[in-house]
DNA sequence: ATCGTGGCTATTGTATACAACTTAGACAAT
DNA sequence: ATTGTCTAAGTTGTATACAATAGCCACGAT
C-alpha cells in the first residue's frame, strides 16, 4: 500500500522537482518563476512552492526580488571565476583533512571508485554515454572525500557551492587526453591519502579541479564543439 | 506620513528579531521554538516566523526537526573547531583577495579604523564597555576586508560562518596584552594591504584569528573569570 | 509489575482567503 | 511628443482554517 497521502512530503516534493528543473537548465536565465504556476504544475499549494524557492535562494540558483517574484539565476564568467575560487578552496581543505582522517576502509572505497572509472573509460564506448555513467560514481569519490573530511559543515557548504556547476556539467566535452589526466589525478589523490600526506592531497586536488575549470572555460568559449 | 501598515515587513522583522534573542543567548541550548508562541510575542501570524525560522536553521543557528519543531542548536568543541578551521579558511582568503583588490579609499578606511580602536583601547575604561565600543568598529573593519575580496559569495558564506561564535563573544574577555596585540594585527594588515601583499595579508589575518580562538577556548574552560 | 495499546492533545505541514504592493498601459496635460 | 498620473490586473506577502502527524498519559491485559 501506499501512503495515503503525501502529507509532510509537499515541500520537499516541489524542492526536488523545481531544482531538478533547474539542473536541466529548462527555463531561460532571468525567467520570472511564478509562485502560483509551479503549485499548479506540482499539484500542490503556494506554500511548500515558497518553501522550496526560499531554499534555493540560499543555495544561489534563483534570486528572490521582494514583492517582485524570484527569477532564475544566470552567471557571467565572473561568476564562475567565483565559484571556482571558493571550491578549490573548500575542497582542497576537505582533502588536506581527509587525508588525516579517512579510515582505511574508506581509502579502499576510493580505490574501487578509480578503478570502476577507468573499466568504464576503458571500454571507450561513446562520449556522452560515458559521460553519464562517469558523473555519479566522480560525484561519489569527491562526495567520500567530503565525509572524510570529518567537518559536516564543510561538506554543507561545498554542496552548496558545487551544484551550481552542476548546471553546466552538461554542456562539457572532455578529450581523450583530459579524460587520461583526470583519472590519473583520482589515482594519485588515493596514493595521498594511503600515504596520510595532507600537502599532496590538497596539491592534486587543486590541480584536478583546476584542469577540469579549464576544460569547462574552453567549452564556453566555443559552445557547440 | 509613516506607512499605514507594516506589510511586507513581517518576515524580515521576525527574521532579526528570534535572530537577535539567539545572539543574546535568551534561550538555552536545545530549547524547542513553537512557532505560535514566537508568532504571539512578534504580534504577526505563523507564516513569517516559519520564513524566519528556515532561514536560521540554513545560517546553523537552529535545527529544524521535520514534524517535531525547530529547536536551539548548542555547540561543542569540536563544532567551535570546524566553525573556526572554516572561518580561518574563508577570511584568511579573503585577505589574500582583498590584498590585489582593495582600492585606495578602502585602505585609508582600514588604517582610520584602527586609529579609532587604538584610542578607544588608551582611553582604557571598564572592559565591558570597551568591548562594546570596540565590537562594531572589528566588525565594520572585517566586513570591509570581505567587500575588498570581491567575492560576493565568499562575503556572504562567510557572514553565515561567523555570526554563530557571535554567541559565544558576550562571556569573552581580553587581557591587555591580547587587546594590544589585536590591534598590532590590525595595522600589520592594513600595511600589508598597502603593500599589495597577498601573502602576508592571509598570513596575518590566520594569526589574528588563531590568537581570538585561543582566548576564546581560554574562557571557554573558565567561563566565570 | 510491566508491557502493549489506544486515544488525546499539542504542534507542525498544507491549503486557501485576503490585503497590499508592483508594474504596465491608457489617457490627459503641458 | 513627452511626461505625469491614475487605474487595473497580476503577483507576492500575510493571516487563518484545516489536515495529519508525533508524543504522552492513562488504562488494561498478561
Amino acid at each position: 500500500m501506499s501512503k495515503s497521502n503525501n502529507h509532510g512530503h509537499a515541500a520537499e516534493h516541489a524542492y526536488h522537482a523545481i531544482k531538478g528543473r533547474l539542473l536541466r537548465n529548462e527555463w531561460p536565465d532571468g525567467t520570472y518563476l511564478r509562485e502560483t504556476e509551479l503549485a499548479e504544475s506540482l499539484g500542490v499549494s503556494r506554500t511548500p512552492v515558497r518553501d522550496a524557492l526560499r531554499r534555493l535562494a540560499v543555495e544561489g540558483l534563483v534570486e528572490t526580488i521582494p514583492n517582485a517574484g524570484t527569477r532564475v539565476r544566470g552567471w557571467n564568467a565572473q561568476d564562475l571565476d567565483e565559484i571556482f575560487g571558493l571550491r578549490s578552496l573548500l575542497e582542497g581543505y576537505a582533502a588536506r583533512l581527509a587525508a588525516q582522517r579517512l579510515s582505511e576502509e574508506e581509502i579502499g572505497e576510493l580505490r574501487t571508485l578509480c578503478e570502476e572509472m577507468e573499466a568504464i573509460v576503458a571500454r571507450g564506448s561513446e562520449d556522452r554515454s560515458r559521460r553519464e555513467a562517469l558523473a555519479p560514481l566522480n560525484e561519489r569519490f569527491h562526495t567520500l572525500i567530503l565525509q572524510g573530511s570529518r567537518n559536516g559543515r564543510l561538506a554543507q557548504m561545498t554542496r552548496q557551492v558545487v551544484s551550481i556547476p552542476l548546471v553546466l556539467r552538461t554542456f562539457t566535452r572532455y578529450e581523450p587526453e583530459e579524460i587520461r589526466r583526470s583519472m590519473s589525478h583520482h589515482r594519485e589523490m588515493v596514493e595521498a591519502f594511503a600515504a596520510r600526506d595532507p600537502i599532496w592531497a590538497e596539491s592534486i586536488m587543486l590541480a584536478h579541479l583546476q584542469a577540469g575549470f579549464a576544460v569547462m572555460k574552453r567549452n564556453q568559449a566555443n559552445p557547440t564543439g
